[in-house]
DNA sequence: GAGCTGACATGTT
DNA sequence: CAACATGCCAGCT
């Protein structure tokens, strides 16, 4: 495998629409359930339009944040479906 | 080109 | 509620 941003980058983009991933989740499957953190700074630093960075939210089930918006990210998420 | 510091969309204690 | 832990990126030296 890769860096850890790959990592992040790859299961993020592999998010099918309607689901979600947690950071804590994208993390663990990077290899570093205690990267969440750095989760989250990978794709707000380096937002990719293959990426639906919009998909990944806080174990909490917060939306947290987003690059383009929290009120951006929240509109995807009811227009996925995941939301109401 | 290489090394260090600060900042960050979280999580746990 | 506050502090610490973990990893990447950007900027500076």
């Amino acid at each position: 495998m890769k860096n850890f941003r790959e990592r992040v980058h790859t299961i993020v983009s592999s998010i099918p629409k309607g689901s979600v991933m947690t950071y804590k989740e994208v993390a663990l499957k990077a290899g570093n359930p205690r990267a969440s953190r750095a989760v989250g700074n990978i794709l707000n630093k380096n937002f990719d339009p293959n990426i639906p960075c919009h998909r990944v939210i806080r174990s909490d089930g917060q939306i947290g944040g987003y690059n383009r918006g929290t009120s951006r990210k929240t509109a995807i998420l009811k227009k996925e479906g995941y939301l109401s």
